[in-house]
RNA sequence: GGGCGUUUAGCUCAGUUGGCUAGAGCACCAGCUCGACAAGCUGGGGGUCACAGGUUCAAGCCCUGUAACGCCCA
């Protein structure tokens, strides 16, 4: 792509032809990796790394879009840009594609394989499958630097995540210990409190009657999971409530067990909900599981992990827990201790992977204690070294971390990171980065090591450490990458992840890089939370509901520079965007525009290029240059504050109305000119500078759309002569243009805007006289104010052109109104045309009438305004004039309309 | 129960520290095969800014309350 090519003939933007090839040129051109030398200030970004399981779906391609986005643009503001790829393990959700599909096609279960059989069938099915989302991104144009693509489970990101465990372990951040944890009885593991959800659903309250022992008194307690009562410890009360202050302290004979339990008080009790008792199962309810820590009871498990009853239940054991509600419930009846049930709508616990109902249980886990490690990550917003945008986020994130719970790390998976801990033949822990050898020595008990654990770490404790493992930590051979890379400045994802991984890996940064300044351990100083995709009704997508949007299909059909405008004009901070497949024509039809439009400005560039002289450059030229610089303002910042639909959206303003509406059509005024049989040496002149112009604007633009629609204008760049680019190289490697600000003009933008108001006017009237196209009459326009006058005097024949008339003779408003003409008014005067012969007027008239009547309701509002002191005392000296001004226009605008009217 | 967000044209959305007649795209209507583009060009119609109060000379914007929808936490 570094010689010149020919530009396309075709008048369709056909993005299919060309996008493969051009991100082949980009991968070969080694632009995705920011060079060696280290120069340049850095930028990194942080791919949040998706599923290794994973297919792009439209928040995938929302959020890489924003981040390619920033990349594209930092790398060409003199940034060594770097965005690091990468998929996750995702222990649960890959060894359960995997499982499935051993079952389905093999017909094996992981019990029969083993472990280690299991695991590398997991690892073959990751080398055929697990690169597809990273090809997805790939085909929409992300720049990543795939020579630095990791994977949660590669070697390095083992040893940091060793690392990371026995740091924490030599700090006591990290314990084992029996807690009531979530239990996800189909997977049968534990999970962390943040992976659980709450859904309301019917179900049943019983209330089931327990005898106290020795007395024929008994409690009433009602529960929605009557197996639990296998395990009951008590039964609690409140200490005021006097209709069973007698029994504190008594026991209960548990029915269906041998057991005695006791009647306590405690303060947690609601006595006026239910019936004011509550049965205490210490082992199956959190809430319980205090409760019986204040009085001392025992916890009792009574079931398996596969959600079975077990051995503590006697008659029940082995059976389901659903059966064995039915079977407890009927022995209550036969033995007349049924009370009743209820139906009730209520909250239940359920797994986020699996979706069943969790089983809370006591079992032996590792934790990592997490409120002090929290202190740094709550100070790091505080301080202002991290922000969110929008900043309301900070205070989801706040919020969690001010209320941290000890994280429950360990899960009882095969695929995973592996617990680094080993045991002695006492089960005397020890945690190590490196193997420890079964048969060596416990180096505190010099007992012999027998066992390494066999729990896997959640998936989150490796990817907290992701911004700075991806980077070599903590290897110090790779870790110059880390040096220079870390700490990053952006990081996009969505408002799902803020705690469970956003929040976790400020955690990490502050309580890992010990070796690093404070003030740089903050893994990102910008955490952007992306808009949420939703579905033309405005419901989630998702898999279930089948009402996704696939971004690949989209892409397919309308390009993936459509699909990326489309997404980034959509956009807009904090709004959710809601999503029809059709809304990518919009990208679409812009996409089509910008290739039709330097398809247009090539054609005239062709040949050896002279550049003319400053003074044949001409009113539209500086008018377009100035509207460029201040495009160039707009989209950069809006860029660097993160700001995509403003940036997008001024995109499409310049492009269309400035550029393509109103210069390019004046610039045909110009280039057909040298048709004509005698050409002057400044008619020549004049076409030069406005194909200079042309060729300038278009090639700035190309660059301050390449972040957005970055294949097609690689595509056209490539087509572009030599002279409106400054070296052979892609255009993803140049540089951002610098804003002209000598060409920033406001005074001439203004001017324009009342030559263009003109224009359309004299348009407005044509139409409504239905003067046909070919037809070129001689117009009249009256400018309010002398200045103008000389104006449009010197910008006749721009006026004439723009709007097909033979000529304008300019006049001072104060002229009498020509006759036999249709008017209309425009922000600095009033234009006449000449009435065609039988021409109806009655168009011309309903046009007249309404607008004076909007005139006229307008000066009453203003004549109201300004009569009031109060306004005319208070309100700002400008606004005031602004107003005064204002009106005086209104009545000379209303002059002009009455008069018309009254000609007709 | 607590918190956050949204409500502006038929649809999807902009609208800055309060200040000219509230904007865009799509859809709609009328006209146009004019030498980049019919995925186009030109012109046009269309809004009680959710509702009720309040502050102010002035409110889509600020304050209070209400309603509907959505999300998160417990």
């Amino acid at each position: 792509m570094t010689e010149q090519q020919e530009p396309s003939t075709t008048t369709r933007y056909t993005p299919s032809e060309f996008e493969d090839s051009i991100y082949q040129i980009w991968q070969d051109s080694g632009l995705f990796t920011p060079p060696a030398d280290g120069l340049r200030p850095t930028f990194t970004v942080m791919i949040p790394p998706p599923n290794v399981t994973g297919v792009l779906h439209m928040g995938h391609a929302l959020n890489n879009t924003l981040q390619d986005v920033v990349i594209r643009h930092r790398r060409m503001t003199g940034y060594d840009a770097l965005w690091v790829p990468g998929t996750d393990h995702a222990g649960i959700a890959t060894q359960a594609v995997v499982e499935k599909k051993l079952y389905l096609e093999q017909d094996l279960k992981r019990s029969d394989m083993g472990r280690d059989a299991f695991v590398d069938e997991i690892w073959k099915w990751r080398e055929h499958h697990g690169d597809v989302i990273l090809n997805q991104l790939q085909k929409l144009g992300a720049s990543c630097d795939w020579s630095r693509t990791k994977f949660t489970l590669d070697p390095g990101m083992s040893l940091a995540v060793r690392t990371a465990f026995v740091k924490m372990w030599e700090k006591k951040l990290v314990y084992r210990g029996s807690r009531l944890v979530n239990w996800d009885c189909n997977l049968e593991t534990a999970v962390s409190d943040d992976e659980i959800e709450y859904v309301t659903r019917k179900g049943q309250i019983y209330t089931l009657r327990y005898p106290l022992a020795d007395s024929d008194e008994y409690i009433d307690v009602a529960t929605t999971r009557p197996e639990t009562m296998l395990g009951d410890m008590g039964v609690a009360v409140h200490p005021d409530d006097k209709r069973y202050a007698h029994m504190v302290g008594k026991n209960i004979a548990l029915p269906l067990t041998h057991r005695l339990i006791p009647i306590v008080a405690d303060d947690s009790v609601v006595a006026d909900y239910g019936t004011g008792a509550v049965k205490i199962t210490p082992g199956h309810d959190p809430a319980d599981y205090e409760r019986g820590q204040r009085h001392n009871m025992q916890v009792m498990n009574i079931l398996n992990g596969d959600g079975t009853m077990n051995e503590e239940c006697g008659q029940f054991a082995g059976l389901p827990r659903e059966k064995a509600r039915e079977e407890i419930v009927a022995a209550f009846e036969k033995l007349e201790l049924f009370v009743g049930v209820e139906d009730i709508t209520h909250n239940v616990t359920i797994s986020d992977r699996s979706k069943s109902v969790i089983e809370p249980l006591v079992s032996e886990q590792w934790f990592v204690r997490m409120s002090e490690m929290s202190q740094p990550a709550i100070n790091a917003v505080n301080d202002g070294s991290l922000n969110f945008k929008p900043a309301r986020w900070k205070n989801v994130y706040l919020d969690w971390l001010e209320n941290v719970h000890d994280w429950c790390i360990s899960r009882q998976l095969w695929w995973g990171h592996r617990i680094p801990v080993w045991y002695d033949e006492d089960n005397t822990p020890l945690a190590s980065i490196e193997d420890v050898e079964i048969g060596s020595l416990h180096p505190e008990t010099g007992k012999p090591i027998v066992r390494q654990d066999e729990d896997v770490l959640d998936t989150w404790a490796s990817s907290w450490l992701w911004p700075f493992a991806t980077l070599g930590w903590p290897d110090s051979e790779t870790s110059q990458d880390l040096t220079r890379f870390y700490p990053t400045q952006f990081l996009s994802t969505g408002r799902d992840i803020i705690y469970l991984w956003v929040a976790r890996m400020v955690m990490a940064g502050y309580a890992f890089l010990d070796e690093m300044p404070e003030a740089d351990r903050c893994p990102f100083s910008t955490c952007y939370i992306h808009a949420t995709v939703l579905d033309g009704q405005g419901r989630r997508m998702s898999k279930s509901a089948g009402n996704g949007i696939d971004p690949v299909e989209m892409i397919n059909e309308y390009g993936a520079d459509a699909v990326r405008y489309s997404l980034m004009i959509l956009t807009r901070e904090g709004q959710d965007v809601k999503l029809a497949d059709n809304r990518f024509e919009l990208g679409q039809r812009f996409c089509n525009k910008i290739f039709n439009v330097a398809r247009y400005v090539m054609t005239h560039l062709k040949g050896d290029f002279t550049a003319p002289a400053d003074s044949a450059f001409c009113f539209e030229d500086k008018w377009i240059k100035s509207r460029l610089a201040h495009l160039n303002v707009t989209i950069s910042q809006a860029l660097e504050n993160y700001d995509f639909h403003d940036a997008a959206q001024a995109l499409y303003r310049f492009t269309t109305d400035d550029f393509c509406d109103w210069y390019v059509e004046l610039s045909k005024r110009r280039l057909w000119a040298i048709d004509d049989a005698e050409v002057t040496d400044e008619v020549l002149a004049s076409a030069q500078a406005a194909k200079n112009t042309l060729g300038e604007v278009l090639s700035d633009l190309l660059k301050l759309l390449h972040p957005f629609t970055p294949f097609l204008t690689e595509k056209l760049w490539a087509e572009l002569p030599q002279d409106f680019r400054e070296d052979r190289g892609l255009l993803m490697g140049s540089e951002w243009p610098v804003a002209d600000e000598a060409a920033q003009n406001v005074e001439l933008e203004h001017q324009f805007d009342k030559l263009r108001d003109a224009v359309r006017a004299i348009r407005n009237v044509r139409a409504l006289l239905e003067i046909p196209a070919g037809n070129m009459p001689e117009a009249n326009v009256h400018c309010e104010e002398e200045s103008d006058v000389e104006l449009f005097n010197e910008q006749a024949s721009l006026v004439s052109f723009a709007a097909h008339l033979e000529s304008i003779d300019v006049k001072s408003i104060d002229a009498a109104s020509p006759v036999a003409t249709g008017t209309d008014v425009f922000s600095a005067g009033a234009i006449f045309l000449p009435m065609p012969i039988d021409a109806d007027t009655s168009k011309l008239r309903s046009n007249l009438e309404k607008k004076l009547s909007k005139i006229k309701g307008g000066l009453i509002g203003l004549e109201k305004k300004l009569s009031n002191a109060k306004f005319v005392e208070n309100a700002d000296s400008e606004i005031v004039e602004g107003e005064r001004q204002r009106m005086h226009e209104l009545q000379i605008e209303c002059k002009t309309v009455e008069a018309n009217l009254q000609n007709l």
